[in-house]
DNA sequence: CCGCATCCTCATGGATACTG
DNA sequence: CAGTATCCATGAGGATGCGG
């Protein structure tokens, strides 16, 4: 648990719950989907098991997520709290804000598909948001999904048979990057083809709304 | 400079730029007015010294912010880069998440007025953003202000003689904690009356559209 | 004074090994 | 699988010094 910075102020009192170096990493991982603690090792690279579990064990404490036990048997499962789950907007304008950051490229930062889940929606367009009808695709290693857009947020499910109006395919380690400095639904342009040298590729498309 | 997380996550290099501790709080100081460094010190209650020049270098290095020399001889400034200024938006978004958190009440914690001119804008409804007309009356201390409310944002400035339509007056202390369980714009209403125990007092009012 | 730099101590983070 | 225990490196915090 983070040392109070002793400040009435709502800023200080967010971070000294959630300030804490990987907290909002996991609160990441955990927006996605709900986790095993094996998921969220594999989600977090670099992040070592004591300091998982400290942080999970904090996190809980404050209210942030909570433990839960699956229908099988004793699965341990975590999942955000109705509270943590609001630490969506402030982590969307953090993906946002790291725009200069991201166009540098990846270097030799690792890279989880998965991601894509939760910075899509972040970097699309808040013009997104007033077009009922906008549909965006991914396909992520070999899996397709549809990423719909609606005035009540995003949603994700299965790929349906639309027409492609735009399609763009890059290396999973680019799209990122890619899509912070051009992606906008409003006039639906294609990024450009980029090489894939991975096993791994991400098609990233954008229908006609 | 915080360990990088080696994550290609707009998230995670967010976090290596502005993770650290004091990084975020220093920003706050920075987005309600330039300042100088004894300005920080004192905005800043429980830093050290040495703490507050390694995050204004790395902060600097990173484009956060930048030094200034004012007008008069060589005096030191502090502001906020145009890329750091675009913190505003997860920095409001953390203040409106801490709600819980504040409504405790200040405890032991120190409080300036000056952190108002944040957390009020970040407080008020967003309903506000779409009544132009919108003006909250603010007196911190001797100094009174007007916080008028746009569809561009927010804009302090000088009280005009406008009728009162609703008043509250309340502890400095407390004021945050009120504002964040009551404060609509849509309805306007009092937040009620709460006993001045200190020596400083804020009065916060609410203005007829 | 202001704007830092140094020094020292202690809490925290990180890597690895290990256990129920 | 889901964490603990251990050890070491790093970073935070406080006091103080020091040049302009």
């Amino acid at each position: 648990m983070m040392r109070s910075y002793g400040q009435y102020c709502g800023l200080a009192r967010s971070l000294e719950v959630v300030g804490d170096r990987w907290n909002l990493l996991i609160v990441r991982q955990l927006l996605i989907a709900p986790a095993r603690y094996r998921d969220l090792l594999e989600g977090l690279p670099g992040i070592a098991t004591n300091m998982l579990a400290d942080r999970l064990r904090d996190l809980e404490t404050a209210g942030v997520l909570e433990r839960r036990l699956t229908g099988e048997g004793c699965a341990v499962e975590y999942a955000l709290t109705p509270w943590g789950s609001e630490l969506r907007q402030p982590i969307e304008g953090l993906i946002r804000w790291s725009t200069p950051l991201m166009i540098r490229g990846p270097e030799a930062d690792a890279f989880r598909p998965e991601w894509l889940a939760l910075a899509v929606p972040a970097l699309l367009d808040t013009r997104v948001t007033t077009r009922p009808s906008a549909t965006i695709g991914l396909e992520i290693g070999d899996a397709p999904f549809q990423l719909r857009a609606s005035s009540s947020g995003f949603e994700i499910g299965a790929q349906d048979g639309s027409a492609l109006d735009a399609t763009v395919r890059a290396d999973p380690a680019y799209i990122l990057g890619l899509a912070a400095g051009a992606l906008t639904l409003g006039d639906a342009r294609a990024l450009g083809v980029v090489e894939v040298d991975g096993d791994e590729s991400v098609v990233l498309a954008v229908f006609a709304a």
